[in-house]
DNA sequence: TGCCCGATTAACT
DNA sequence: GTTAATCGGGCAA
């Protein structure tokens, strides 16, 4: 049985955090897979959504590491984060996409579609694969709800600039597993 | 109270 | 390549 990672894995810098849940397996209500990108928000970032300070839709982030930060996104969407540095920091990680293992059955239902590679790769689908929703704000990522198991070896590591976003845009802050087929975006050669 | 716009997605041309 | 869908947060007035 892999190793589950808890909140002090999260109680570290964001910029270490980040790369580091590259290759991990995530897991929600036994349904998920391998992560393959996300993006680190740090609270001095302006674009991150603590950057002008706590408020009642940010307050998950003021809080401890290793919580879950979900918020909707165009009205539509809903996209998880997870908490990370010591309590107060603001800082959190956005999870971009799976590479789908778990509960395949369960996406392709919730997601409407067949295409594995449309199942997770981005963050208001891997969101709708999941199950995620405002509900899940605030919670642990430690069982039961959530499960997250420490990734076999360090895998090699893409890093490019954020997605979607219109400020501090030349921050390199977005990391996905090299190679992989289940990004929401390719990264460029040499990133 | 009103207005603008977003850490997105899918369906277009 | 472009754009509609859709709505709550944040800020100006």
């Amino acid at each position: 049985m892999p190793k589950l990672l808890d909140w002090r894995f999260f109680a570290r810098s964001v910029h270490a955090v980040a790369p580091d849940l590259i290759g991990a397996t995530l897991l929600s209500r036994g349904v998920g897979g391998i992560i393959v990108e996300v993006e680190a928000y740090h609270q001095t970032d302006p674009a991150a959504h603590s950057y002008r300070g706590r408020t009642p839709r940010n307050a998950v982030m003021f809080g401890a590491p290793g919580h879950a930060y979900v918020y909707r996104s165009y009205g539509i969407h809903w996209c998880v984060n997870f908490v990370c540095e010591p309590e107060g920091s603001a800082s959190a990680v956005l999870l971009r996409a799976l590479q789908p293992v778990d509960g395949l059955a369960t996406m392709r239902r919730r997601r409407g579609v067949k295409d594995e590679r449309l199942l997770c790769s981005g963050p208001g689908r891997l969101c709708e694969a999941l199950g995620i929703t405002g509900d899940a704000n605030g919670l642990t990522l430690e069982p039961p709800w959530f499960e997250l198991r420490a990734r076999p070896s360090a895998p090699e590591i893409a890093v490019g600039p954020r997605i979607g976003i219109s400020v501090a845009i030349e921050h390199p802050w977005r990391y996905g597993l090299k190679g992989s087929h289940f990004l929401s975006k390719p990264f460029r050669r040499s990133e």
